[in-house]
DNA sequence: TTCTGGTGTATTGTATACCACAGAGAAAGC
DNA sequence: GCTTTCTCTGTGGTATACAATACACCAGAA
């Protein structure tokens, strides 16, 4: 009982009050949230500015977040594995800006895997889930968010995410959520560009008929050309990468 | 100035004018080499196996390697983002055993992947980069490799990463590559099951035959058919996966 | 003035020490 | 004899110290 006491009174000083629940970072190591933050940072800034700053700092970071260099540094290793970042030795850690020519081979990953996605939701995916596809696509084409580049940027990619999720393949969401990451940053700009905002609209409708007909060929053709579209456009007009 | 950029390939422009002395290793830190180094051993072994070990010693790693712990880290730190172990914090690093849905959608997602490439490859291959396969094709098929199943499976997954480079498009290569290390350990159990490697062998010659008449509707189907082939196989009749 | 060489500083790479926690085994109580 | 609890050990998580190197700046000589 005495030694309950000490051990007591030496390990939990802070939370003494009764039913303290702490569980909360139990899970996730400094590690993760780094990574998940540093991501999110990224992600979020403009990286093709002229005057981003690519550089990423691990001191400077460490400072800013209160903690040692270590978790930072291995948060750094997992980013440059995906892509995110480049670590350069005796250099620095610069944020990855993609070139045009990645850009395109993204695009033409992207639309074998959600042309795939489409083909196997002919097959896999409810009446009642593609009808919720309608309702997306009415949202998308009534609000005149058109006008706001944002938002119809982002309701756009849950479109596509949507199909992609019909497909019922948890690795090609996967997969292209990974690459929606990278093409954030240059899909708002190019997305609103020419007349392709109403083209885009129509191709929609095409291929949610084609679903609702569980035509998987018609399904698959018409998808994988609307990316494929994409980036005949961004070869063409697109200039401000590299 | 980025349009002269774009004119000048892509090739190597080392200065060739006398005393080369070398690129140089210092591109490479020690977190790369034990990257490789774990890479390797993790994909080498049969991680199915009974008596696998799939736990992983920092401690012992770092004393068998003779450098420290830190590195080390880092190196798992991206094989976990890679996916090949898990990190269980305060319990240990672990490889990763697919489970046989993960395979299969590996599998849907390389299908996805290569008849992508098989389409491009139609419009931008070279008629001797084609020609190529039939040497290739001819190797697979006469040396009665089938008889020895390991050497039978590299160059069967050869052929395929060859159409998969026919496409001209780097990511779909290195994402396909990443895939087949996953696959790896189970592809020479699968792939002489059956008759499935003389049905196998005569879906590569189709396959040639398409590339070679530039029909990328049928190439492309005829891959994606051959890679969902095997999947529906693996779904059928292996178990020992889970 | 300019070029070369060196030194100093800043930053990353690596090693090591310490901490927190999980799990097993031992010890004690029932 | 069984269960429970405690402690001990081993492991990964984090912090920090040290080493190596790249870059900038400065000094000296041509």
């Amino acid at each position: 009982m005495e030694r309950e006491a000490e051990s007591i009174t030496e390990t939990e000083a802070t939370g003494s009050s009764g039913l303290v629940v702490q569980p909360i970072d139990a899970n996730f190591s400094l590690k993760d949230r780094i990574y998940d933050s540093l991501k999110q940072a990224i992600t979020s800034m403009n990286i093709y500015a002229e005057d981003a700053e690519l550089r990423l700092d691990e001191r400077k970071l460490s400072e800013q977040l209160e903690i040692s260099r270590t978790p930072i540094r291995e948060a750094l290793a997992r980013l440059e594995q995906e892509g995110l970042v480049h670590i350069v030795p005796r250099k620095g850690v610069f944020i990855v800006r993609k070139t045009k020519r990645e850009i395109l081979e993204m695009i033409t990953v992207w639309a074998a895997l959600e042309s795939m996605a489409a083909r196997l939701a002919t097959e896999v995916a409810s009446d009642a889930d593609i009808a919720e596809l309608r309702t997306m696509f009415a949202e998308v084409e009534s609000e005149e968010a058109k006008a706001h580049i944002d938002e119809y940027s982002s309701k756009n990619i849950r479109f596509h995410q949507a199909i992609l999720k019909l497909g019922g393949c948890k690795l090609i969401q996967d997969m292209s959520d990974n690459l929606f990451i990278h093409m954030r940053s240059i899909r708002a700009r190019t997305i609103s560009e020419g007349d392709r905002a109403k083209r885009s609209v129509i191709d929609h409708m095409n291929i949610i008929e084609a679903l609702e007909h569980r035509d998987a060929e018609l399904a698959e053709r018409l998808v994988r050309e609307h990316s494929m579209n994409l980036a005949r456009h961004i070869e063409q007009y697109v200039d401000y990468l590299d």
